[in-house]
RNA sequence: GGGUAUUUAGCUCAGCUGGUUUAGAGCACUACCUUGACAGGGUAGGGGUCACAGGUUCGAAUCCUGUAAUACCCACCA
């Protein structure tokens, strides 16, 4: 047969993924024979596209799925989408400005309709661009956030929630853009990175009770009539006697007191700031520390009000008022300063205005009493995180956890169900009819017969944090009652719940993983997964992360098309240890492409054999015990790897097995002379041997390894790769292993000579040992073929005429008739013995303290004896073979 | 500002409970080789006072303290 000197993935990717989806691979269902293993995907963005993070991840995920379903368990990878109100509604809002459509010109009902639209649209790409890069994941569990039931769920979740007091109305502060008159999330707030020019005035109130004043500094004078207190630093020794005092806001002159607060930096401006609940958030925490009113003196669309009680500003913009009243303030003599100052102002990404922190209700979820469990799971390593350093960052979340807000000012989610009343008055249901019913049990005899929903919609983590319970339908109403899930009665639930791992980034470990364990306790009464494997954060070679802003993301597919996917996996997984980031480079895909090829052609190689009943020649026996022996070395390695999830290892394990053991050893010392054929014994145990490699190899690089499963022996097409046996580690000859290698040192050491004497490989020499050896009689055979020795005899004399190398303690000559150059060979033999002199004596510094012969261990001083012993045999035969060469 | 990490070869990183030759790998680099699997290859080689300063110890890249840089998360300056 004649094949291609290089790996055409092209040609294998698609016949193979497809073939694996047709004869259902991928699917799985519970069973009562096998031990399930379960994965669910971090989902992606709905209208996303595959950047590098999703395909280091997902890598990862394909990666222990596959070896999963190898050792002969019912593996379920559950895949879908999420979708990212956020994110997905920016991205509408962008198309219908494209369009020369206005959000704030459409319906609640029209706007849907196009973001509707527009998932149907882009909604699976990114899951058919996880096919190409191999994710077996069973699609036939495919969900998404938003799917009928899901949005169900997370309503049903939220009534509970509510019911069980976990969830209230709070205020809070929230982004206003006075222009669209609508709040704004904090990803549509801009700042300058520069910062904006700015003016702080300073600004002197009277105390009431005495002839004095108190100087604050302010940027925003217009505020100072929703003014409630002015604060100080408590350990501020110029103002201490202030505190409790009164103060007179200008023109108003409402009192307002002097209060303690640790917030006031005493070193900023005056070191006395006014507090203005209303119009500030620092300033809103420490009136709900003091329980002080607040006032709000500005409307929606940045006027203000009636409140301000300064009727000459009703209803005039609150820039224009800034001006006016900086005038006001001049001529009355309270303002004390004004200078020039760069501030960070958030402007609105929609319409360029000065975004207004404004307060509203919101709805919360109280933290504290629901993730006790969650907290102490992770504590009690129940819960195990990859690698254990995030564990003191998740400690100090958990212990410092804050209420979450869980409403968003958006439409594209689930809608919270809550239903209002003219009046205000709230009930929580979870349809209008049901909220109807109950609102009529609450308010008897209001005769209303209309109630109007909450216009806002959930957090997007406030569904996805029960994405491991409800790809399994767990908040069907089947099961899901009086705020528990029964799954004795939901198959999957029982079978595949916890899952087994969560594969993400650390940023998400608050947003998602956090609270996905909380709800798992909350709901199911049981984590949701048993470890998390951390990834790190895909990052360009410079260190930057990577972004669209920035170009420095490379196209996923393009890789995949230029690498293969095979290339691309292994390039990613090479430098990628758990936890952390990975600093991308094409280099690394071309690194695995390599390794792709090189497999291929030691395909190559052994499948261009003849094969003749002929007899075993000695070496091959040798090579073959050997590799055995490695093989399970290795195996026993990579379980290790695998079991502590640090899979960058367990590939470097294979990397080295391959090329290094088995192409580089194994296949050359077996290798006929060309043209000659391989005898059957050692023929049948290579190809044995490569079925091995090929399993081991085969979650990292599935699409490879299928191919050549099937071309290296005749098998049924239906008797796959993906579905095989994977390999248990065995016994092995570690002693044989150790021998090997110094029979390889030698192998190497000729090498090395003849490289600096410029001999060819082609012309065969002879080697003299001083004394026997059992690892060189051993390995005799080996030795000949692959340093091309015609001979090796044991000799008592030195022979002159000869480059000499030491192994352990032992001397070998090459004799180079004429070809030796004294001057050469003495300069390497001194440098030698210079480095066993320095040796030397590191070791007798330690042998001849006193404390560390007592101190230590006796094991350890052993060594230090035995290293000693070694470097002065070395010293001597060094020293002896330069005087030989005079 | 609070927290969590990181700092080892030109680059990316291993080095797990302190002792296992005077610190390892991959990539990059240098020299040589190359018509019989693979130049996307082979053989060999050079390259590091383990960020800095102290301390603990018979012994520190490894443990402790401090300093300096860097990264991420959280909170954000009137």
């Amino acid at each position: 047969m004649s094949l291609s000197t290089k790996y055409n993935p092209a040609e294998t990717e698609d016949k193979w993924y497809k073939y694996w989806m047709d004869q259902g691979f991928f699917h799985s269902e519970p069973s009562s024979d096998k031990e399930a293993f379960s994965i669910v995907i971090p989902p992606p963005n709905v209208t996303g596209v595959l950047h590098m993070g999703h395909m280091l991840n997902n890598t990862i995920q394909d990666v222990l799925i596959r070896k999963a379903r190898m050792e002969g368990k019912n593996a379920c990878w559950v895949p879908g989408t999420d979708h990212a109100s956020i994110a997905t509604e920016a991205r509408v809002v962008a198309m219908l400005r494209e369009k020369g459509i206005k959000k704030s010109s459409l319906t609640r009902d029209e706007f849907l309709k196009y973001a509707w639209e527009w998932k149907e649209k882009y909604g699976g790409i990114i899951l058919e661009q996880l096919k190409k890069l191999g994710a077996s994941c069973d699609w036939e569990r495919t969900h998404f956030t938003m799917d009928p039931d899901y949005y169900k769920a997370v309503i049903k979740v939220f009534v509970d929630l509510y019911n069980k007091g976990y969830i209230y109305r709070g205020l809070r502060m929230i982004n206003w853009d006075c222009e669209a008159k609508t709040a704004l999330s904090n990803e549509e707030v801009l700042y300058k990175e520069e910062g904006e020019r700015s003016v702080l005035y300073s600004v002197r109130y009277k105390i009431k009770e005495k002839e004095e004043w108190v100087t604050i500094a302010t940027q925003r004078p217009e505020t100072i009539m929703g003014d409630v207190a002015i604060a100080v630093n408590p350990t501020d020794e110029r103002y201490k006697h202030l505190v409790g005092k009164k103060v007179l806001v200008p023109f108003i002159n409402r009192e307002i007191p002097v209060i303690a607060d640790d917030y006031v930096d005493k070193t900023f401006g005056t070191g006395c700031l006014k507090v203005t609940p209303a119009h500030d958030v620092n300033d809103y925490e420490i009136g709900v520390r003091h329980n002080l009113p607040v006032i709000d003196t500005i409307n929606e669309d940045g006027t203000l009000n009636e409140k301000c009680e300064l009727p000459k500003f009703f209803g005039k913009d609150r820039f224009a008022v800034r001006k006016e009243i900086v005038k006001d303030l001049r001529e009355a003599g309270h303002l004390v300063k004004e200078e020039d100052f760069t501030t960070r102002i958030g402007r609105s990404e929609r319409t360029n205005s000065v975004v207004e922190p404004k307060l509203s209700l919101q709805w919360f979820v109280k933290m504290k009493e629901i993730s006790v469990r969650a907290k102490d799971s992770v504590e009690r390593d129940e819960i195990k995180l990859h690698p254990a350093k995030f564990k003191n960052t998740y400690r100090h979340w958990m212990e410092n956890v804050r209420d979450w807000c869980i409403s968003r000012q958006l439409w594209w989610g689930h809608r919270i169900p809550a239903w209002y009343d003219e009046a205000g008055n709230v009930v929580v249901a979870e349809t209008e009819a049901e909220a109807l019913k109950q609102y009529k049990i609450q308010h008897p005899g209001s005769g209303i017969q209309k109630l109007k929903q909450d216009v806002d919609v959930l957090d997007t983590w406030a569904s996805s944090w029960l994405w491991p319970i409800e790809v399994f339908k767990g908040f069907n109403e089947k099961y899901f009652k009086d705020g528990r899930i029964d799954r004795s009665q939901n198959a999957d639930l029982k079978y595949f719940y916890p899952t087994d791992v969560l594969v993400t980034a650390p940023e998400i470990l608050f947003f998602w993983v956090a609270r996905m364990i909380i709800a798992g306790y909350e709901y199911m009464d049981e984590k949701p997964f048993n470890d998390v494997y951390l990834t790190g954060v895909v990052r360009d070679k410079l260190g930057r992360k990577m972004s669209k802003s920035l170009g420095n993301s490379p196209d996923a597919l393009e890789l995949i098309g230029k690498y293969g996917a095979d290339g691309v996996r292994t390039g990613m997984l090479f430098s990628s240890a758990a936890g952390n980031d990975l600093l991308f480079d094409e280099k690394l895909c071309e690194q695995g492409r390599n390794f792709a090829n090189k497999i291929w052609n030691a395909f190559r190689l052994v499948k261009g054999w003849e094969v003749a009943k002929q007899p075993q020649p000695e070496e091959n026996k040798v090579a073959i015990e050997w590799f055995e022996s490695k093989l399970n070395q290795s195996i026993g390695e990579l379980e290790d790897h695998f079991t502590k999830f640090r899979i960058s290892d367990a590939l470097h394990t294979l990397y080295k097995l391959v090329w290094d053991d088995f192409c580089s050893w194994y296949l050359e010392i077996i290798k006929p002379e060309f043209g000659k054929p391989i005898d059957d014994a050692t023929y049948q145990k290579t190809i044995s041997f490569f079925e091995a490699i090929l399993k081991l190899l085969h979650p990292f690089m599935p699409f490879l390894t299928e191919e050549l499963w099937h071309e290296l022996i005749d098998r049924k097409k239906e008797d796959c790769l993906i579905i095989a046996e994977w390999l248990k580690p065995k016994a092995f000859n570690e002693k044989l292993i150790a021998h090997c290698e110094t029979g390889f040192e030698v192998v190497t050491q000729i090498r090395n000579a003849r490289n600096s004497k410029g001999l060819s490989p082609k012309e065969s020499l002879s080697l003299s040992v001083n004394g026997v050896s059992k690892e060189v009689d051993q390995f005799a055979s080996v030795i000949k073929k692959l340093a091309n020795l015609k001979s090796i005899e044991a000799v008592s004399e030195k022979p002159t005429n000869a480059t000499s190398f030491l192994i352990g303690t032992r001397e070998f000559y090459i004799p180079l008739e004429g070809k030796v150059d004294a001057a050469k060979e003495k300069e390497d033999l001194r440098k030698e013995l210079d480095y066993n002199k320095g040796f030397l004596a590191s070791v007798m510094k330690k042998l001849s303290n006193e404390k560390f012969v007592s101190g230590a261990k006796p094991e350890v001083v052993e060594i230090e004896r035995k290293k000693k012993a070694d470097a002065e045999s070395k010293i001597k035969s060094l020293e002896e073979r330069l005087t030989a060469l005079g």
